[in-house]
DNA sequence: CGAAGCAATCTGGTATCGATCTTTTGTCGG
DNA sequence: CCGACAAAAGATCGATACCAGATTGCTTCG
């Protein structure tokens, strides 16, 4: 076994600990191969399989236990939201992180995710709209970092679900993978996640009030202040 | 072989001779399963097999002289850009085309194709513009409604190229494949495709003048004409 | 006529073979 | 002795064939 399939497989086990209360062990019910592919989504966007680094299809079977078909289902599935890329007989690796992705994303994800407020404020429910709430008004700002940042996911697929768009839904949730790819890449070197909190507060009251032209122009500013907040630690760097 | 597996297979070898001289056939330097999956995926936006219809991965294998495998890759990418449906352990289906999709999916391409205009007129090589310019003035209103539709998704993936997005592109792609079956499922009762050809050529004039605010509102008319038209007949049979 | 059981069928998953690319090693020439 | 080219070994994904689990539909028996 090589370096990198060792690094590989430690860090796998670890991910596979830290869900394994989540799925019954006894019970394989759900596919295997949705499975190897939310584990290795997460591995990806967590950087725990680092970007550039080498993935081997056999390894991670051997990892997860289970064979190379699932693996490989789960891959391709990657491949197409960008997360892997696969060089045909020679090798997968997961997808680098170039600085431009982050802008030609968001030039995607801005325009969908005011789409999403807008259609949020006609078709969310009073009941959801409150259970986001509670959920925002819980947390304090000075929570872990991992903690805020999983709020933050946790919202935007909130505003997803409430667009009532399943089109839309699928393709935001890619983009968002990518972002918080992005995002855990300067994770430690972000400042202030507190005050999407607050940005996303205000969202939600403008969904709240049934105001679509609010909500559409804070959304997209949320993304715009995401934007420039990383702009300035990845250039800043450089 | 049952009944629906005979017609699959008679509507699969057609379309295979109908392809045929594209590929070289002593060189299977491709990759099988890409293969497979622009197969499969333009029988299914011609609707040659029909919405509802039962999919089998033998059948298809044996049609197209490959195994399973490669037949199951390009499945599951299909269930992803919802052509297909699996119901694991059960069968395989193609995905009914519901009515309310259009303007689900319309939702989302409007903004998005608004984009892909408006980075076309920044992107845009003036190569690029007059091939494309020079291929709409050599088509007469009066053409065959197959070789317009060909013309209309040509110039669509044209300016998702222009955009210089490679997101943008590959999430617009999928939309436009599913507004394609769409159009094909009323392609014998659309009456004017022409109209089609003449906002092109407004859409490409305003990225050839570089006017992004221009070519971003006729792009999006360009896509409510269509959503127009296409709620005429659909609702008028209903 | 209804219910239980069996057979057929299809997808999910595994193991294996094969093709291709990479890397290493060995040889030859300078 | 060193460098370059060539051949062979290693590694990885691509594809096939086979087996297993699950569901469906039919048949048969009460």
């Amino acid at each position: 076994m090589t370096k990198a399939e060792e690094y590989v497989e430690q860090r796998v086990a670890s991910a596979m600990s830290a869900v394994s209360f989540v799925g019954v062990v006894e019970t394989p019910e759900e596919l295997l191969a949705d499975r190897a592919y939310v584990l290795i989504r997460d591995l990806l966007i967590t950087l725990e399989i680092a970007p550039g680094s080498v993935i081997n299809e056999e390894v991670l079977g051997r990892t997860f236990g289970m064979g190379r078909t699932p693996i490989r289902e789960a891959l391709k599935r990657l491949v197409l939201e960008k997360l892997v890329v696969v060089y045909p007989r020679r090798g997968t690796f997961a997808a680098d992180v170039q600085i431009q992705d982050l802008a030609l994303t968001l030039d995607v994800r801005i325009p969908l995710e005011g789409l999403a407020a807008v259609r949020a404020t006609r078709f969310a429910e009073v009941a959801d709209i409150e259970a986001m709430d509670s959920l925002l008004k819980g947390i304090s700002a000075d929570e872990d970092k991992k903690v805020l940042l999983d709020i933050d996911a946790q919202f935007h697929r909130f505003l997803y679900q409430c667009a009532r768009n399943p089109y839309l839904e699928s393709t935001l949730s890619q983009y968002l993978n990518l972002s918080m790819r992005i995002l855990h890449l300067v994770l430690d070197r972000v400042p202030n996640l507190p005050i999407h909190l607050a940005e996303q507060k205000e969202i939600l009251e403008a969904i709240r009030e049934r105001d679509a032209e609010k909500a559409e122009a804070t959304a997209k500013q949320h993304l715009v202040t995401f934007e420039n907040e990383m702009n300035a630690v990845l250039f800043s760097r450089d």
